[in-house]
RNA sequence: GGAGAGAUGGCAGAGUGGUCGAAUGCACCGGUCUUGAAAACCGGCGUACUUAACGGUACCGGGGGUUCGAAUCCCUCUCUCUCCGCCA
């Protein structure tokens, strides 16, 4: 959530800021959290002013009942216990105030930095880089792609080479589970391991601590990274033991951070972690969904990085730089997209989409988002560092991104890599993988 | 799952109703001494909210209660440890 303090000096920022996210009310909004504010601090101050007075009289009782002097003693107690009644009302009024402002400031989004384009939709976005026509994968070509020649033969999209080879199963997970939840097989369960290792064996050498966080997490967590409580309907939930299914490793990496006060030498922290993600994706449908394009539960590697605020925008680079990496190794087709105010999401200031292209679906599918929260994520998840100048603690900024989520990538090797004779690896994969051709 | 014990500052560990935000030790920071270091000595050393400031308030696992007053008493939840049971 954004900093009262924010809200309060930069005011007329704020509010433009949440007008490029396009978000409505922003007036009424910020407006109603400063009056909102305004109240709580009047409660707080006039409550601790009698709690102040209290206990000045009360501590004044145990000498007066040394001294024999019980009826002073009587009287003054009467006079404390005459206070409470005021004071517990202040109490409520100061905790009500406190957690509507908690409510209120929840659903408003984080401001855009200036970088950001201005936009509504998808169509906004701009495309920073493409390296399509390298790949020489044109929307109308039919695999003139000099390292995977298909000429002549209608490329077949991944679900039907997943049951041309015996690589994905998905009715089968159907039947054990239920749709979304597909059975890798054979060679297709170890392209999954392949590239799980592969991602995470590029994310150690540039720098990443791995972690194997829980999959399950508490609703502390979730409300720490912002999943709850709007985003309620979107996670897995346990209702006996009240816990929730991971949708991506950034909850439980993210929430090893929260209530936490970091070292300045120990910026930027940087984790990668390998799990399972779980989302329900309530309300999707139709062919957006066919085959791998959107799953319950998938695999991803996330990177997270914690920093100080001078040096995120670096480290930024430095997530798009090794993401990009990852592609190029992979000799995927990919552009990346700097997206417009409205199309990027609630928390982020800044948010980089990484798109592989499918020929066989003739269509861009997002395979990475690698964004800079700001202080947004770290408001609410107490995450601070001790500047070692003033001494002082100051919230940190936090990073994430997928390097990468496997799904899409697996898509996209299978339809970009098909031939006559089965699917190519991509050369980096092959040590992973024990062999060149799937087929 | 059953029985018992416990949860205090970065760590260790006192504190069982009033002057306790909390002894003491260690760690850490600053200083004196020293060519330098160590030792010794002196000083500092939690977080948040609030106030123009002085200052004030809250927090001793979480929540609630008793009381004029709670780290201390009561209830409840969570977690940890020991024993038993079950089990990868």
């Amino acid at each position: 959530m954004l900093t009262l303090k924010m809200i309060t000096e930069e005011t007329e920022r704020v509010i433009s800021g949440l007008e490029k996210k396009r978000f409505k009310g922003a007036r009424e909004a910020i407006a109603e959290v400063m009056a909102i504010d305004k109240e709580r601090r009047e409660a707080q101050t006039q409550l601790d002013r009698n709690l102040s007075d209290a206990k000045k009289l009360a501590a004044e009782i145990g000498g007066l009942m040394k001294q024999g002097k019980k009826d002073e003693a009587e009287a003054i107690k009467a006079q404390v216990a005459a206070m409470k009644e005021t004071n517990a009302a202040l109490e409520q009024k100061k905790a009500a105030a406190e957690q509507a402002l908690n409510a209120k400031l929840c659903t408003i989004p984080n401001i855009p930095y200036d970088e950001v384009p201005e936009g509504s939709c998808a169509d906004d976005n701009w495309v920073v880089k493409s390296n399509l026509k390298e790949c020489r994968i044109g929307v109308d070509t039919v695999g003139n792609w000099d390292a995977n020649p298909v000429v002549g033969t209608a490329r077949l999209p991944h679900w039907e080479l997943a049951r041309k080879y015996d690589l994905i199963d998905f009715d089968l997970g159907v039947k054990i589970t239920g749709a979304g939840f597909p059975v890798y097989k054979g060679l297709g369960a170890r392209l999954q391991r392949a590239l799980i290792n592969f991602f995470l064996d590029e994310a150690r050498k540039s720098g990443y601590t791995e972690i194997m966080p829980p999959t399950v997490v508490n609703a502390a967590s979730g409300y720490g990274t912002g999943q709850l409580p709007d985003k309620e309907g979107q996670m897995y939930h346990c209702e006996m033991d009240d816990l929730y299914l991971i949708p991506t490793a950034e909850v439980p990496v993210t929430n090893i951070y929260r209530d936490v006060i970091l070292d300045e030498k120990d910026l930027p922290i940087k984790n990668c972690a390998y799990t399972q993600c779980f989302r329900r994706e309530a309300g999707s449908y139709g062919k957006e969904v066919r085959g791998l394009n959107r799953l319950h539960e998938f695999s991803k590697i996330e990177i997270v990085r914690i920093d100080k605020p001078e040096h995120s925008a670096e480290s930024h680079k430095e997530m798009l730089e090794h993401v990009e990496g990852l592609l190029k190794k992979l000799e995927l087709p990919y552009r990346i997209l700097r997206l417009c105010g409205g199309d990027a999401s609630f928390t982020s200031a800044i948010c980089y989409d990484f798109e592989v292209y499918s020929e066989a679906q003739k269509r861009w599918l997002e395979v990475s988002s690698v964004s800079n929260f700001d202080t947004y994520q770290a408001n609410r998840l107490k995450c601070r560092y001790r500047n070692s100048e003033t001494k002082k603690t100051e919230l940190c900024h936090t990073l994430n991104g997928s390097a990468l989520a496997l799904p899409r990538i697996v898509a996209s090797i299978m339809e970009n890599f098909q031939t006559e004779d089965g699917i190519r690896v991509p050369a980096a994969l092959v040590p992973y993988m024990g062999c060149d051709m799937i087929k």
